[in-house]
DNA sequence: AAGGTAATCGTACGTCGTAAGATTGTCAAG
DNA sequence: CTTGACAATCTTACGACGTACGATTACCTT
């Protein structure tokens, strides 16, 4: 009645690894945002102390790439799918759902693209990201040059995520919507409000959130894609 | 020999303000990147005790609202310039020409594009940024509904920034280019390895950092704005 | 059972943002 | 010149953070 693994708790007393670690710190930042992910909050998910931790990584640096190098990895596995399924389709329909499929992952964690854009190693599942789409690029007669235009052009979005930089939520503090406040904003801002008002009266759903994010989305990405296919094989 | 002014060093005792607080922030920005921006070094390069800016700010998101508010209003005049000089140019050159100019500003602050995208709040000088590139589309012939997706399209690009999640810097720790590491690499690797090769040939210069990021930029800007003159006046 | 190595922990330091209250500077009224 | 009052600045201190260093425990081999 006391082996080593049913000692008191009912815990099988898992042990650790680096591995285990970077699933851990992905599922902190997920359920409370990347802001809480800290070493100790870290090793309390673990049932562990924050120190401990140090066995497995380096410093908390070695956490954010390792995660990012987790979901990349999570990315390549969906995006390899896609490539056997679209086998003879076009260049840009491969692209599009190779990038959407990139997307699907990365609204699961709403933090990434922020952790994403502040690494600055170019870990092997970067690479291969970059190598399979260069590689679709190829396939599509793209040449190496324009190919690398290309994924310039595309920027984040060839990994799903798009900053957006004008957000219309909550609009400052005290911005009790009144007509007189209304009107000075339309003689200030014709042009936006004309637009708001003019968007959320086709849809009259969500009167502030009126961005439909994956639509705008798609419509950049194909912006992107058939501005790329008129300039290959300029023949 | 013993005014309020000049009573033992020399420096005349400016008063602190929200403004001052907000130019220093920036220098330090500027000097030694985001991270080395605390309060406590803010209020020392201001010649001052940390606690002191609190009476001048809330407290330090505050502070890169501001300095975000600084910077984006230092673009608005840069290109309100833009605006009267083209007068009657057509509307994608107009654009190119604003975006563009925001980038300059944008370049002496390379921090900022990171602060920037972690602000939520929708500050007066971001909404009037906004105004005028849309009284831009609209004068070009644009629908609301249309120049709604194209500000998305655009992104940050709208600014004069996109990140680049793809920088071929360092290599990571302990990458000799070895032959048998180009071999291996070579084989793991094959579109990107005969990008670069090519590439690098094509332009002898610069081993690894081969990217000219001005050349890249306009390149996905033209793209965009060629794309979103193709879709205005469908008729 | 003994010893050695792998894994975990306890304690502590320096830095950060900032709360609370004490202290100083400035200036108008007596 | 003194006095008060209000604005501006400073002192001290707290809790949270990342992590250095060494002690401690768990586990496997002999």
């Amino acid at each position: 009645m006391s082996t080593a693994t049913d000692a008191k708790s009912v815990e099988p007393r898992i042990p650790l690894s680096k591995e285990r670690v970077l699933r851990a710190a992905i599922g902190v930042a997920d359920q409370g945002g990347i802001e809480s992910l800290t070493m100790r909050r870290l090793a309390q998910d673990l049932g562990v102390e924050a120190m401990s931790l140090y066995y497995h990584v380096a410093n908390k640096d070695q956490v954010l790439d390792g995660v990012v190098d987790v979901i990349i990895t999570e990315i390549n596995d969906a995006v390899g799918q896609i490539d056997v399924a679209a086998w003879g389709s076009d260049w840009k329909s491969t692209m599009r759902a190779r990038i959407l499929a990139a997307r699907q992952i990365l609204l699961r964690h709403p933090w990434a693209p922020e952790v994403i854009e502040t690494r600055t190693t170019t870990t092997p599942s970067i690479m291969s990201y970059f190598e399979a789409l260069l590689g679709v690029f190829r396939s599509g007669g793209f040449s190496y040059d324009l190919a690398h235009h290309a994924m310039h052009a595309l920027g984040s979005r060839a990994l799903g995520f798009s900053q957006e930089l004008f957000k219309p939520d909550d609009a400052g503090p005290g911005a009790e919507d009144s007509a007189a406040v209304f009107e000075e904003m339309a003689s200030r801002l014709p042009n936006l409000v004309g637009m708001m008002s003019e968007i959320s009266h086709n849809d009259p759903d969500s009167t502030l959130g009126w961005c439909d994010d994956q639509a705008e989305f798609e419509f950049g990405l194909d912006l992107i894609l058939n501005g790329l296919d008129r300039l290959r094989l300029p023949a």
